[in-house]
DNA sequence: TTGCGACTTGAAGAATTCTGCAATTATCGA
DNA sequence: TCGATAATTGCAGAATTCTTCAAGTCGCAA
């Protein structure tokens, strides 16, 4: 085994540990789109989203082609767009749960364990 | 909105990229269990694993419950497994991609160290 | 109370990542 | 060719995260 699973898997999950990132990757799960239209709709500057897009492309997670002289990046695979949602749901969940948390807190004294 | 949800994405992605938080995650994925069981099945020091394990604390991630003297961590939701599931199978296909890409390399160039 | 095992916390230096500026490459049109 | 636009790269300082050591808390039993 050249690299361990989990640190494949933490290296990833560290690639898209980024606000400009993830703002990234939830653009181009609609499809492949210029960067003149990323830079449009994320609020960074040029260099930034450069830098930011050629980690997702170094780890694999997005691809970039030129089409004249505009480069237009895609997701490398749909499972990119389920991992994203399967993040939603988490959120959600774990903001309802703490919600949840807080509301028992009002009420009582003493939350009960997970 | 308080936080924008892709910042929170973010910070959520980034809590899980770390090796050992993976290896803990991993191991919960099984049920509940006492610190001194992870700490028997990944190399870190005491402190470091309770710093990690902090940290998924802190972001809601799994919880932890005192008993007697020992302290147990479990998943805070089972959502959890199913996202390391959806990470697996990224992973898988883009080993795989680049497994193919590796062989097409050895023909003609060199790769680049890891 | 004292001592011990299990675990956590605080803090500091090391290592990594982020950001913005300046310079650079690539393409297109005048 | 020159100039303009699109995008990337190199780099330095700022900010964040990691690792380790020392010290601290908690429960239990002598």
């Amino acid at each position: 085994m050249p690299v361990p699973l989990y640190q494949a898997k933490a290296e990833f999950f560290r690639t898209l540990g980024h606000p400009v990132r993830i703002q990234v990757l939830e653009l181009l799960q609609a499809g492949p789109r210029p960067v003149r239209d990323l830079l449009a709709e994320i609020e960074v500057e040029p260099s930034n989203l450069s830098q930011q897009l050629a980690v997702l492309r170094r780890a694999g997670i997005v691809t970039s082609t030129r089409d004249g002289s505009t480069v237009v990046y895609a997701l490398s695979s749909p499972d990119v767009a389920e991992l994203m949602r399967a993040a939603r749901r988490i959120l959600t969940d774990m903001i309802v749960g703490q919600g949840e948390l807080l509301a028992e807190l009002r009420d009582s004294e003493q939350p009960r364990p997970g």
